[in-house]
DNA sequence: AAAAGGACGTTGTTTTTACAACAAGTTTGA
DNA sequence: TCAAACTTGTTGTAAAAACAACGTCCTTTT
């Protein structure tokens, strides 16, 4: 277990928790590593919410069955990525997905009572817990209201519009490079890849911008006045 | 103030306290509340994320201004609305929004840190506070996520059949009744109206699916042994 | 009960997108 | 270093959506 204390130290839920702390903090969560083969149920849809779930070694795909039993995969999940969180902090009786390792994985799983409970010890670091797990909470919130302000957007113009221009807004500049390729960046639009290329050369011909890679300028600035 | 509580009771930031611990509550946290006239300004992006608010009657404006200095409004909120609370527990340094009143309006203003930090008083309900205010978190987190799953679909038919299916599964049968009309339906989905009805009608004649109103059936169920 | 407004469906036209296929340029790694 | 794999841009075509305009039915208001 031990080799995985630098991976659990940089999962956000134990931010700002001494490593020194740490084997007392996984004790007192009844913190279980779990392992499981290409293939096994981490969590079951129809089981109840009741722990979190920390990715040690390996992935998993968090997967939903709809009405008429196909299997959607919802998003692929890697080393430090916590899920279940929000299913257990919301309350829900029973989980709406499953949780399927996609190779051999390692899971830290946590008992959700215990790590927003200050427990009868009163150990330090329930506190920062449960500050921790509400700025991802948080945090997760502010991404998901972006997107949704950008894949919302009725043509492809206007969803590179509305993510360029909040990309410029977060630098504070016009010129600024994203995180994603293309590629990435369509997926994370919900348009196509070689029309969204399209689209880009014509704002660039337009000369509503221009772009080099993962380099943008948005012309036409604001009045800073 | 009194007339408000039966409001603020509502709030689910303040579920489970109990009306009689309302006073000491209010004031524990240093709770104002303020009076907006239409056009005035709640929040101002580039504040300090330190408060969060609550509509006590009245309507304000989510608004963001792009790089172009364009004012889009991201929401409207109505009486019992909170706001501000995901970029202060986030932590973020300065708001990116502004919240503006559209009539006139009584906000109910309550300093972050001290819903979320117990205090000297050792007040019973900050544990309440603190456990709803995650549950809200959670809570609108797996809104968006669902929200996501639906307009991030490429054609108005897929939005329609994930969005239709989500509700099936819920209702745990192939027949429910839909909270939205079809305009409410059509801006969820972030597709046209008219399109949408076409769209619904075509399925219908195919077979996928019959509807009348707001109540809907889907076809074709999955095999349920 | 008549009028007005709203919700819903329908249709035709224009715009936009998805999709497929490919070329040029770049990166990777064997 | 050379080939393979990947990234990006380009183009044409078919499919889909947006948009606008309108008819019908239903609800609300007066």
């Amino acid at each position: 277990m031990d080799r995985f204390f630098s991976i659990l130290a940089t999962c956000p839920l134990f931010f700002n928790i001494g490593e020194e702390d740490f084997a007392a903090l996984l004790s007192c969560l009844n913190a279980k590593t779990r392992h499981y083969e290409r293939g096994e149920m981490v969590f079951r849809a129809e089981d109840p919410a009741t722990h979190v779930g920390i990715v040690a070694a390996g992935a998993v795909d968090v997967v939903q069955e709809d009405f008429w039993g196909n299997r959607v995969i919802l998003t692929r999940l890697t080393q430090g990525d916590l899920f279940g969180e929000a299913f257990s902090c919301a309350g829900v009786e029973k989980l709406p997905v499953s949780v399927m390792a996609v190779e051999d994985t390692a899971i830290l799983l946590v008992d959700y009572r215990r790590t927003i409970t200050t427990c009868s010890n009163a150990c330090a670091f329930h506190t920062r817990l449960i500050f921790n797990m509400l700025r991802i909470l948080a945090s997760k919130n502010i991404a998901l209201t972006r997107k949704i302000e950008f894949v919302t957007r009725r043509t492809t113009r206007e969803k590179l519009l509305a993510y360029l221009s909040a990309q410029a807004n977060e630098a504070r500049r016009g010129e600024f490079t994203i995180p994603f390729d293309r590629q990435a960046l369509a997926e994370y639009l919900a348009v196509d890849r070689s029309a969204m290329s399209a689209e880009l050369s014509r704002m660039q011909r337009e000369g509503l911008l221009t772009y080099e890679k993962n380099r943008f300028a948005l012309k036409a600035p604001r009045d800073s006045s």
